[in-house]
DNA sequence: ATTTATTTTTAGGCTAATCTAAAAAATAAA
DNA sequence: TTTATTTTTTAGATTAGCCTAAAAATAAAT
């Protein structure tokens, strides 16, 4: 029960696609490898074969119960990697993803138990997102997204859906962080803008793309 | 100059090695690495082509600056990665090796400097090894072989030239650690075995072959 | 219901890192 | 200084993970 960094990326991947749609298609696969299509066949037959995932030729394919196992318990490493980077190393929450990408491959589980007690045991990353516990269970708050979310409400920041450092910058740029308290003042049908506001600080506008990847919950 | 886990375990045992024979041979190699010579001989002619060593068949190898510089700083990867381990994570000093066989290959020079500066610049690791800095130098203590040590004279364990948890289980059991402050009383010239003792504690003995792998130096 | 376009799979190749078996070179022994 | 032994290298395979180009299956359009 040892399975490749490849591997386990694959796992990782179809596990995210198919919350999404049911049925996880090469294609869908592909561009979220990054990888060409036929590689992806290579590795589903593989996965199947070693008993990961359900899929036949032409129809998709989803992963099992084992499947998603080893899934989860990767995401977790992932996530307790950029907690430790961001809180014990003093990285920012934009330059963590791709050092976690290699570290949650180490194959350790006292090493991943162990950091997990050290860190006290987080519940969401830097990004917000939700850390399983060593059983693979999530403790996933409630949360809409600030398209979603009523104007003139309290809103607090609690995830940020994206892994790419452009978005991270600009919300950086603009003090938006995770558990930051906001209010949303205007939407502008025009553009779908959200004009937000944040205590002490003057009105920011920021666009539908931008606004699409932000997370809130209720604040109280 | 990215270089993949098995060239860097090559460079790491090369560099080992070049301590002791000033040009190393294919079987010697082959032995460290735990793979057959023909093995061995293909990595040779891939290093070499990246100008890693010096090489010319049937005459040894040893690596140039380049390579030594590569290996120095995987040595360092490791070495802090083990004194993670151990005063973060409560390894015990005979489980981290393999550990840090893997740590040692994630790529991110922040992720090192950080780790380093988080642990406040280490300069031994667990088993006594030292750490080198970021610039790649050592500061080694003088330490002598236990065997070579003089008798009745306090000697303190700097440390132990071994990573198989065999015998660390061994000193364990025994109370003797790095740091361990204790005097040889006698050594049996039959069987080279020797007798120490630890302060408070009743005389012990060690084998030849388990002194042989402790290395002390002076207490003051 | 054909034709056309899209998606997915197969066929065949490539590279890195390993292996075994056989050949060649170096070293040691007779 | 031949012969035998040991060491090292070459030759040829294998596996994982990727690729391109072509074929096959499915879906969409006329
Ligand atoms: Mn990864
Ligand atoms: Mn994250
Ligand atoms: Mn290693
Ligand atoms: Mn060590």
């Amino acid at each position: 029960m040892k399975y490749s960094a490849s591997k386990e990326d694959y796992l990782k991947a179809i596990f995210h696609l198919q919350t999404e749609q049911s049925m996880v298609t090469t294609n869908a696969l592909a561009v979220a490898m990054q990888a060409r299509p036929a590689s992806i066949t290579d590795m589903l037959k593989k996965l199947k074969s070693e008993k990961l995932l359900i899929y036949e030729r032409y129809k998709g394919f989803r992963l099992n119960n084992e499947g998603k196992k080893i899934a989860v318990q990767v995401i977790r490493k992932h996530r307790l990697w950029e907690y430790f980077l961001v809180h014990k190393l003093k990285f920012g929450w934009d330059e963590v993803h791709e050092v976690a990408e290699e570290l949650e491959h180490i194959t350790s589980k006292k090493l991943i138990d162990q950091l997990d007690a050290f860190l006290n045991f987080p519940v969401t990353d830097p990004h917000g997102d939700p850390i399983p516990d060593r059983s693979g269970k999530f403790n996933s708050p409630k949360q809409l997204n600030l398209l979603d979310f009523p104007m003139n409400t309290p809103a607090k920041v609690s995830s940020v859906a994206s892994q790419t450092s452009d978005i991270l910058e600009l919300l950086d740029h603009k003090s938006i962080h995770i558990g930051t308290r906001l209010e949303i003042r205007k939407k502008f049908l025009f553009d779908n803008s959200i004009e937000l506001k944040v205590k002490n600080q003057a009105p920011i506008t920021v666009s539908e793309q931008v606004a699409q990847k932000i997370f809130v919950h209720n604040d109280e």
